[in-house]
DNA sequence: CCCAGCTATTTTGCACGCAATCCAGGATGC
DNA sequence: GCATCCTGGATTGCGTGCAAAATAGCTGGG
């Protein structure tokens, strides 16, 4: 380490502390937890003083969160934040499904005793907090997991186009902030079913059934949107 | 088209004539083309002077590529072209071989008479090419063919996803212009394959030919540029 | 001869300001 | 009364300039 390295190396993953990536946060979080309304748009002033940056660090924020898809960039007419609408969300999830779909095979392949036992305990804490009907710990914990087996497949590359995809339903998540009791059972019950492919190394197993998790978890969100009856950020 | 619009209709797709669009795309194709090298610097002023931008547009430029990944963004240190070493191609193709496999299965179920008309016309003339030994021509037509049963799947979330990441492993291809004649016809045969799958729409079939076919053409890449012993950028 | 330390130049990140464009409101003509 | 045009204000996109950091170059010492 004290070493004196060639100055050509170029180490791959430095600490990378972020230069401005704090600003990215905040924006990600203004957006996902509704500070910011699907459609409305973006106010570059006022973020600035609220962010106490200029807007040149900003704008770069959403050329990035556009080209992430969270922010629509309209040319001369700033950016709005892009709506969700059922047919993108069911198209977002079909993707998601494939991704964890394909995470699964691999993690089954390659994830180890450590992680495994690590996913498994966010498992039990998970069911913890559905039998006490928390559902803020529960909507954390479960993400945990997917994300856990996501990181076990080895493919940070995967991993990445995960995180980016997820990223962009988090606030339909955040919107849909409730569950039917019987949905609820049987996303654990898919859960418990996950898990237990996993402990096998169930890979062909493991696929379809994260799939169809998928596939059910976007039915609970899409239902908790029409029940608000405000499915978008259109009054 | 002359009668007056409201003026509070907003169009879903305008011209959408990009703001400076051009510029990323210059960029592109020059990390694509060679003439940025990966891991190279990514000369600020020089790319300035080039495309006759001042640096703001170009910073927010490089921003978005690093979000695609093609470019690292060293904190103090400015941004270097992404390194594409071997793990890394191994872990992009795995990630394009389940989103092109998702994309068949969908487009087998989604694809109307005109679409598979249309790949099966880029087929042929990819055949063409092939009986010829022309390399560019085919390597068009081929991304072509994979790009059009993407659409074909009917999920934009999916052939963004897709496309980003073929992005990636562009220049990848670029610089492995030469290919073994087996792999080749090995390749064709594949794609036969393929086409016949899309024609019975066979997802379950076409499925695991896609993800086969990106393997192998992973390999043919690895190859080339194990071949030429330039896998990196690194002299 | 090679390496450590210091300095000069380049480069980065960001704040600011200006021209072009867009949006809202009101006046004008039919 | 309604649509059209015009004008004021606000907003966007981008060029420029400056402080901080980093890189390269040079000098002195071992």
């Amino acid at each position: 380490m004290s070493q004196a390295l060639p100055s050509n190396v170029v180490q791959a993953f430095p600490p990378a502390p972020s230069l401005h990536e704090g600003l990215l946060d905040g924006l990600r979080t203004l957006i996902n937890e509704g500070d910011l309304l699907p459609g409305a748009r973006v106010p570059e002033r006022e973020l600035c003083t609220r962010f106490q940056v200029s807007r040149t660090p900003l704008r770069e924020c959403l050329k990035v969160l556009a080209a992430e898809g969270l922010v629509d960039l309209l040319p001369n007419r700033g950016a709005r934040v892009a709506t969700l609408d059922d047919e993108h969300l069911v198209h977002l999830f079909e993707v998601i499904a494939a991704l964890e779909a394909e995470g699964g095979r691999l993690a089954c392949e390659r994830i180890t005793p450590a992680e495994l036992a690590e996913v498994q305990g966010l498992h039990y804490r998970m069911y913890a907090h559905f039998l006490r009907g928390e559902l803020p710990g529960y909507f954390a914990l479960n993400q945990a997991i997917h994300a856990g087996i996501m990181r076990a497949a080895g493919n940070p590359v995967l991993t990445a186009a995960h995180a980016g995809l997820a990223g962009r339903i988090t606030r339909a998540r955040y919107m849909s902030n409730r569950i039917r009791p019987d949905r609820w059972q049987s996303a654990m019950d898919e859960h418990d079913a996950i898990l237990d492919a996993l402990a096998r190394r169930d890979g062909a197993a493991l696929g379809p059934l994260l799939a169809r998790h998928l596939q059910n978890k976007r039915d609970i969100v899409t239902a908790a949107l029409l029940g608000t009856g405000d499915a978008d950020g259109t009054p």
